[in-house]
DNA sequence: CTGAAAGCGCTTACAG
DNA sequence: CTGAAAGCGCTTACAG
């Protein structure tokens, strides 16, 4: 057990407690023959500074709580890998969470973040509702960054992007290709925002283009590549079933191609795939998948930039930051013929 | 600034300190009347307990640090999400870092889970040469878990499985296929254990059957899928390219079978492709991918058990669990010709 | 059932 | 350049 404090190593060197702290944090602050000894006699003893103990007689903090809906998509991987990348650089430490999507785990990590006093929280699609809980982290002095939304609440700060638009902009796309008759494979919208967004956006590109809305086309599942799958077979035997399917999420539009190669569909010939996200995969299927790219990584690293600025200046700036999505033209679609 | 601290708290509920914080931890201990009084002062004011304080003040913390090489990857969310998921259910937070295969980086990380105490550690796949160091923790009493990685250093615990074998038997697979030229694109084995033992597998499955080992067929590669397809191309180009490709990571393994898709190659009639790992993904390519099974999500689950245990009981049993893995035959293997 | 007090391992004015 | 002392927000014997 290398109990080991500070007031151990300051009566083997024959110094203060005070000292002993100076020569960590401020070295600058003592003579370099004292200095020396304190080094020495901590190496010798195999000190260990407890940053939890600092931190608490500071009155501040070097942690960072982020949730995540779920590591099982890969979608957020991108983005919480910028996080944990500049945090670590920057000397903080992440707590991370699965929220599941589930108000009231998520609701739970959060009093668990706060209850570790974190210097700062990074929300990864935060569950609707939760505005109430998170104005009071805000009047607590508590930096809180939503990302991947973006907010209807202006008191609220976020970085993401416009899922409607984006849906809308790929719903137009694929009408640009004549299709007419186009399947929608989506997330879970009435649980979560951005979801509903991007359905709105696909409704609202059917609309402009006189093409009546035909709910037996839409299909709400997980994302989940199993559920993408299921989906799309489920499409393809419908009577008058879609001759382009837009899946709003990779996980559930590779489900989807997979669905289709087993059915003997061609993809592009017999039916168009879309998908959203743009995750590396995406890229990597047979034949490449056409998608919405979205700058997860740029997410990432503006939230963590953000909020560590706000943690070491004491304040945070509202921010609503809507970063620019794009469509990734890859040969999952094509023309009606 | 929702500045309540127990003291507060007290003194508005006109009881001592002590109380309130039975209150909290053990609400036996206070009469019903003066719990309740305290209860609604807490809820009034909005008081947040701090746990960094307890956990100072009781000299034990309800933290468990976790490593990962990099998230992203997904091969290793599976048992992170398994991590994670029991951790939670048992009140701990987890804090999370990449290391990206890198030593320092890694060295950083452990430094700092040990400067924040936490109550004990999950290292996926950690780096060679850091033994020496996992020692001090483990003299140091915090209970330490490498997964993914079947250690040959006796005193250390891991829960993994045995990548040898492992490989060995997919290259057998491979040549019971009758396939004698068999191309292996693997991760960084100089940099990691686990890689390393994959290649012996390969080598000695080769041996065993009397086939050549041909460096020119092995290609050392990031697990990610640009580098699996950029040496699936290098080989194909080969003077006398190989019948079969062993890809040692479904990233890698994904990344060939889209460079075989783009060159025109029929997978499995003009090349096979197997891959490791399982990954969620593997199943969905076109075709569905030949691959190891690694029992990912059972190692994460059974790692944060016994981690909890020992942390509960106050001492880590050695453990050294290796678990099974089994070859799932799909659609990218044939036999050759 | 409740309170006074010591202590967890640090930091940080304040004095010298 | 260094030290003594108060304090961070809790927990936990010990006494009553």
């Amino acid at each position: 057990m290398s109990q080991m404090t500070m007031q151990e190593i300051a009566r083997l060197s024959g110094v203060s407690l005070a000292t002993v702290s100076r020569t960590i944090k401020n070295p600058q602050l003592v003579r370099p023959k004292t200095r020396e000894r304190v080094l020495s006699m901590m190496a010798e003893h195999n000190y260990v500074y407890h940053a939890t103990a600092a931190d608490l007689s500071r009155r501040k903090s070097s942690v960072i709580g982020v949730t995540i809906p779920t590591t099982r998509n890969p979608v957020f991987a991108s983005s919480s890998l910028a996080i944990q990348e500049i945090a670590q650089k920057k000397g903080f430490s992440i707590i991370l969470g699965n929220t599941h999507h589930d108000a009231a785990i998520e609701r739970q990590l959060l009093q668990s973040f706060q209850e570790r006093h974190v210097a700062g929280m990074i929300l990864t699609g935060f569950t609707l509702h939760q505005e109430a809980y998170l104005n009071n982290l805000a009047r607590a002095g508590i930096p809180c960054l939503v990302i991947w939304e973006k907010l209807d609440e202006p008191w609220l700060s976020y970085i993401g992007f416009d899922n409607f638009k984006a849906a809308r902009s790929m719903t137009e796309y694929l009408i640009s290709l004549k299709h007419r008759r186009i399947g929608l494979i989506i997330g879970p919208f009435s649980k979560i925002g951005r979801v509903k967004k991007r359905l709105d956006g696909y409704r609202s590109a059917l609309q402009d283009h006189n093409i009546a809305f035909d709910p037996d086309l839409v299909i709400e599942k997980e994302p989940l590549l199993y559920d993408g799958k299921e989906a799309m077979t489920r499409l393809m035997f419908l009577p008058k079933r879609p001759t382009a399917v837009f899946a709003a999420s990779d996980m559930l539009a590779i489900g989807a191609l997979s669905a289709a190669w087993d059915l003997g569909f061609n993809v592009p010939q017999d039916v168009s795939i879309a998908g959203f996200d743009d995750i590396d995969f995406a890229a990597y299927c047979s034949p490449p998948m056409t998608t919405v790219r979205v700058p997860s990584h740029e997410i990432g690293r503006l939230a963590a930039k953000y909020l560590i600025e706000a943690i070491e200046q004491g304040s945070m700036p509202l921010r609503h930051h809507c970063l620019d999505t794009d469509i990734v033209v890859r040969n999952t679609c094509s023309e009606l013929r």
